[in-house]
DNA sequence: AGGGAAATCATATGCGGATTGGTTAAATTG
DNA sequence: CAATTTAACCAATCCGCATATGATTTCCCT
């Protein structure tokens, strides 16, 4: 052979050149193993190691049956919202909300157009509408979207949907009383009044509070009887 | 036909005592329309249209290529992080981390075992010892995510994957000059270890101002010159 | 022995056909 | 003629199989 006991080495100096002038071209995945070794005049064992060397140092990163890709490491292209719901609970949910939908509500008090605003509370008129809880639930989970998308911040709002879908799915089964519909006096009317209002009025410290405090009620009402165990 | 003039309500009736039997029975997915039209007895238009009141009222939910499914809607199972990526900028995404990242900071400090905070002392001195801009970068997230895990709440955590894959997506291809090592005298060196340190005294409060402070260093290195724009 | 080439394995992707809700046109019926 | 049923078609999704790819083992040649 050409070089002789040179251990792969001259394979990893072309594939680093091979692998900068890729980069430069802005692409990222390069051809199979079989193909570039005969296109080096390597060995694939020879560019098997030094594709290794270079994934230890983080530069590439490879995975059966996609490629190799240069890189530091494989985005995760989509989230498991059942991996997350599997090994969490309630609270965990309720204190993640606690933490993100009143930040999200201060957002949306700075950056809300007035069609969301008037979106908004076309949702609290039909909220009290609702003649069943599930018909309820469903437009009190379209006003808590609507002031998130009014954020004007799509990371965010990308944030609240895997909240939420991690919240559906770790209550879900849990459904009020069938038949009855929500009183008149129900706390939420008042509490969703309060954050549309602050956001319309731009009252950013304002519409956190309330979205706050309208949590901490529903948080309240999820759990009613929680000894002072944890 | 039988009830002419109805306007379907008999297929609305039939429907109705059909999902009940099948709501008992734990199954959630019911047959095509075609097949359950002629089970019932009723005509596909008739189907249908009790189909859509029920579909209104939220009690089942349909989407072309899958089926009809009894539930208030359809749950995500996943989250495609290129679509919220596909829709931001590296500004928002900034917003959202300065939201999420300190938040999770107060609750790492609340939450922290002994065993967290030896890792991350351990990353805190990886990250001196890194030689090259990537392989800092690697241990910073790492860091990072640590102090999610941390917070022992998963959903925190998975929110922090999802807000941190987004990241990842949306600088892509934004990389340090190569070669150059993290210079000694790096902000994130002591920002990160005021951080630890907080955790580790369980200070809440100032775990959160220091991760706080370590962002908005972060963003001014991030976006060097913004014009006062937006 | 030792290294390289080929065979083999496990996993991921791509593609065509089948399924299903949504829509429109034709047929039927009173 | 009007209303409704029926059929046909459309778009999106799922499923099975062939292909592609990185990882591993085996074989062969020097």
């Amino acid at each position: 052979m050409d070089d002789p006991g040179n251990g792969g080495h001259a394979a990893l100096v072309q594939l680093q050149a091979y692998l900068a002038q890729m980069d430069h071209a802005g692409e990222t995945r390069l051809p199979a193993e079989r193909e570039l070794s005969e296109s080096l005049g390597v060995s694939r064992g020879d560019l098997r190691k030094a594709l290794a060397v270079l994934e230890k140092d983080g530069r590439i990163w490879r995975h059966v049956g996609r490629g190799t890709f240069v890189g530091s490491g494989p985005v995760e292209e989509t989230i498991g919202i059942s991996e997350i719901a599997g090994r969490t609970n309630p609270a965990d949910v309720m204190r993640a909300r606690l933490i993100l939908e009143p930040e999200i509500a201060r957002e949306a008090a700075l950056h809300a157009t007035l069609s969301d605003i008037a979106a908004m509370r076309q949702s609290l008129v039909q909220t009290r509408e609702a003649v069943t809880w599930r018909q309820y639930e469903n437009v009190d989970n379209l006003l808590h979207r609507q002031i998130a998308q009014a954020s004007r911040n799509n990371v965010l709002l990308g944030l609240f949907d895997v909240l939420n879908a991690v919240r559906r799915t770790v209550v879900w089964g849990r459904l009020r009383s069938e038949g009855a519909r929500p009183p008149a006096d129900h706390h939420s009317f008042a509490d969703h009044e309060r954050i549309v209002e602050a956001i319309a009025e731009r009252d950013l410290g304002g519409a956190a509070a309330a979205m706050r405090l309208h949590l901490q009620q529903v948080e309240r009402r999820l759990i009613p009887v929680r000894e002072a165990a944890e």
